[in-house]
RNA sequence: GGAGGGAUGGCCGAGCGGUUAAUGGCAGCAGACUGUAAAUCUGCCGACUUAUGUCUACGCAGGUUCGAAUCCUGCUCCCUCCA
């Protein structure tokens, strides 16, 4: 129904990436006139970004695609105070060494695959807001700044209301936070002509304060643009995994794992994760998401590669359904299964595959692995493990060379046999 | 500054002297059913160990008691009301 006439905006339209936006006209019109640049905000306190913040860089990505200018801009500066709502006080503050580390391995492993960046005039740009905040003068800031947020408007952001009417305490440095996005997105108007920001739905209110602050400040039209946060279909928030964050960095999560994540995607998400995390055309978006019932599979697959592809590489994607494809549809091992080795002489040890079922990471103490065996959740090569104490040996007699070891349906390693242990 | 209420396992939330590693719900894991989906049903769900053992846990530090998450004292933090 909606129709723009910037590329940018349809092709953000059909892929499900639009919630909200400031002033749709304007900007269509404004991203006609020629090369523009948007940016979003990602954090800096980890090595690696998450699936969490994938859609943000795929908004990134087909502002590129469209001829635009993104901008990454890193959270050095707010990284350095913590992330105030948790309110852990054994949480360490990050030094200016390990967030621009962090930074340097961000980009490489999470933003590269997605966007190219480089000088020129749609290159991609990576920025620190430490390199502006970290100066600030808390006098001068309030005065030149500071004045133009009113608190009256500040508290009615969900937000701050919501953590208002829950009674949870809001210090005035997260209060202030919104104020430092704000004034970023002033900054990289200043900068670099900035003149629209992007985020999730949730990052509305922020985005709003710099569309403000630049128009009081400096009488500047800025835009904002949100995306709708991803939710299961009952309204859970996606993109956690057995063992937490689905990482894009391929040392934090394999590839294998990144694959498997898409692949057991819920059937009700299928269209909504291939239009948001795959470049794949429109048309066979379409014949995909119709599929039905078990077909629906084949749609996943096809979801598992292609995502898998833009993250790691086509290599790590064929290696990664080649594998699932004989562990899951044949009952086999694949090269990308996680291995470990296992010495020989403790394969008829009693109890063995306790070890190796914590020594492979399928289990996290000796007491889970017991009840998983006790539950019935543990097999060697497809053959159920009933007896808490059996050996690996009397579980899959004349184990040679390497076997393969589950936890469930699922989650699969390999023993590797070392003669010399 | 005064009065009162509260802090419990990943989260929510019972317990208010002893069958309490601590009801229940959510989340998580496993099994069955399936399509490596969802829903449903069942089991598990502090650690070590494997036996009917040990240790660690109910904001922090002490105390009373044969015995405390439960009672007392001090401290910290949060909330509400009054100044």
């Amino acid at each position: 129904m909606t129709n723009y006439k910037s590329d940018f905006l349809n092709t953000l339209n059909e892929r499900g990436f639009i919630h909200q936006c400031s002033d749709f006209t304007a900007l269509d019109s404004l991203l006609m006139e020629g090369v523009q640049s948007a940016y979003i905000g990602f954090d800096a306190t980890a090595q690696s970004l998450h699936i969490g913040n994938l859609t943000g860089i795929m908004m990134l990505h087909w502002f590129q695609q469209s001829g635009h200018k993104p901008i990454t801009l890193m959270g050095g500066g707010t990284s350095k105070i913590g992330d105030p709502s948790f309110k852990d006080e054994q949480r360490k503050l990050l030094d200016d060494k390990t967030i621009n580390a962090n930074i340097e391995q961000i980009k490489a492993t999470c933003f590269k695959q997605f966007l190219r960046y480089g000088d020129d005039e749609t290159g991609a740009l990576m920025v620190n807001n430490n390199d502006w905040l970290d100066g600030l003068r808390y006098l001068s800031f309030l005065r030149d700044y500071g004045r133009h947020f009113t608190v009256n408007r500040m508290l009615g952001f969900d937000s701050v209301k919501t953590r208002l009417e829950r009674e949870s305490p809001l210090s005035l440095l997260e209060f202030n936070y919104m104020v430092m996005q704000g004034y970023d997105f002033l900054e990289l108007y200043r900068r670099h002509g900035t003149i629209l920001q992007m985020g999730g739905s949730d990052q509305w209110g922020n985005i709003i304060n710099g569309v403000d602050l630049a128009h009081k400040a400096d009488q500047a039209k800025l835009f904002a643009l949100t995306a709708p946060l991803l939710t299961t279909p009952d309204g859970q928030k996606m993109g956690k995994t057995v063992n937490g964050a689905v990482w894009l960095n391929a040392e934090m999560l394999a590839p294998y794992d990144y694959w498997q994540y898409w692949r057991n995607a819920d059937d009700a998400m299928v269209g909504t994760l291939l239009r948001r995390f795959t470049i794949l055309p429109m048309a066979e978006i379409l014949r995909l998401e119709a599929l039905q019932g078990a077909e629906i599979n084949e749609a996943k697959k096809i979801l598992a590669f292609e995502a898998t592809k833009l993250c790691h590489g086509e290599g790590a994607a064929l290696a990664a359904g080649q594998t699932a494809a004989q562990v899951f549809e044949q009952g086999g091992t694949g090269e990308d299964l996680p291995r470990f080795s296992f010495g020989k002489s403790r394969l008829s040890a009693k109890g063995s595959v306790i070890d190796a079922l914590v020594e492979a990471g399928l289990a996290a103490s000796k007491g889970e692995a017991r009840r998983l065996i006790q539950g019935g959740g543990a097999r060697i090569e497809g053959v159920v493990v009933t007896d808490a104490e059996s050996s690996v040996e009397s579980v899959h007699p004349g184990a040679n060379g390497a076997v393969k070891l589950s936890a469930g349906r699922k989650k699969h390693a390999i023993i590797e046999i070392d003669d010399a242990a």
